[in-house]
DNA sequence: TTCCAATAGATGCAATTGCATGTTTTTTCC
DNA sequence: GGAAAAAACATGCAATTGCATCTATTGGAA
C-alpha cells in the first residue's frame, strides 16, 4: 500500500530504467572499447541477417526496432556505405528499398556478437538460475502488448 | 535449452531493451506534447528535492543517476539559468558547489508529475495486479546490484 | 479518371550527446 | 612539506538525435 497511487508502478519503472541505462552503457562501453560498431548498428544488422535473402524495407525495421525515422534513415544510408548492407530498389513500390546484409556485415555482426554476448551473460546470466526467468520475460510481454495497442500518443 | 548458450538471457535483455525503449517515447512525447521538460530534467528535479534543503552535489546526482558527467553539467547550468535550480559554493571542498530547488522547480516537477504519473501507471500498472510485481522488482535489485559490483568498464 | 490522403523515405536544422581534455582544488604518498 | 595522483566540474568538438518538413509514390474515394 502507497499513499500515492502509482508509488508501487513508479518503482517498477525507475528500477527498469535504473537496470537498462546501467547495463546499457556497460555494453557500448565494451563494444567501443573493441572499437566495434554501436549497438544500433548491431541491432540493424541482426534484424536485417534474419530476413533472410529476400531483405528487409526500412520502414518493417523501423517498427520492428523501434528507431526514429530519420535516425533510421541515416543509419541505413551510413552502413550501405560502409559497406555492411547493400541496397536494391522495390519493383513493386518505387518509393521503397530493399535492404541485405552483405558478407562484410556478415562478419562484422559475428564480430560485435563475440562481445555483446559475452556482455549479456554477464549482466543478464544470473537471472535465469533464480527461477525467475520465466515470469521477467512475460512482464515484458505484457508491456509490450499493451504498448503495441496504444503507441506513441 | 538452446543452441546458443546465451539464447535465453539474450531474449530477456531484447525484452528489457524494447520495453523500456517503448515506454520511454511514450513518456517523452506525452510530455512535450504539453510542452514540459523532459524526463532527464524531471529525474534531476526529483533528486534534488529529495536530498531537501542542505542541497545535492552534481557528482552525487551522477553517481544516482547514471548521467555522463559533462552531460549533467550542462544540463545544471541550464536548469539553474531556467530558474528551477539554485547554485551554492561548498565551503569545505571548493572544486564543488551545492544545489537546491527553487519553488519554481518544485512547481514545475508537480506539473511533470501528473503527466509522467498518469503515464506510468497507464504503461506498468497492469503488472502489480499479476503477483509478478515483487519477483520483477527483485530481478532488476540482483541487476543492479552486479552492476554495482563491475561498473562501466 | 482525378483528386486527396496516406505512406516511404530523405534532409535541414537546432539541440543533445559523448569523448577527450582542461582547470582548479583536494588527497595521498614519500 | 612537496610532488604526484585523483577528484570535481567545465568546455571544445564532432557525432548523433529528434522534430519538422520535403519529395516521390501509392492507394482510395468521388
Amino acid at each position: 500500500m502507497s499513499k500515492n497511487p502509482a508509488e508501487d508502478e513508479t518503482r517498477l519503472w525507475v528500477c527498469l530504467n535504473k537496470t537498462h541505462r546501467a547495463i546499457h552503457r556497460a555494453i557500448e562501453a565494451a563494444l567501443r572499447e573493441q572499437n566495434l560498431p554501436s549497438l544500433k548498428w548491431y541491432d540493424v544488422l541482426w534484424s536485417v541477417e534474419s530476413a533472410g535473402p529476400d531483405g528487409v524495407r526500412p520502414f518493417e525495421l523501423e517498427n520492428e526496432l523501434l528507431f526514429e525515422q530519420s535516425n533510421l534513415s541515416r543509419t541505413l544510408r551510413k552502413m550501405v556505405e560502409t559497406g555492411y548492407l547493400s541496397e536494391g530498389s522495390f519493383a513493386r513500390d518505387r518509393r521503397g528499398k530493399i535492404l541485405r546484409i552483405t558478407e562484410q556485415g556478415r562478419c562484422v555482426r559475428n564480430r560485435i556478437w563475440a562481445v555483446y554476448g559475452r556482455e549479456i551473460q554477464h549482466h543478464i546470466g544470473q537471472i535465469k538460475s533464480d527461477g525467475l526467468y520465466d515470469d521477467l520475460l512475460e512482464s515484458f510481454s505484457v508491456w509490450q502488448d499493451r504498448l503495441q495497442d496504444a503507441p506513441n500518443r
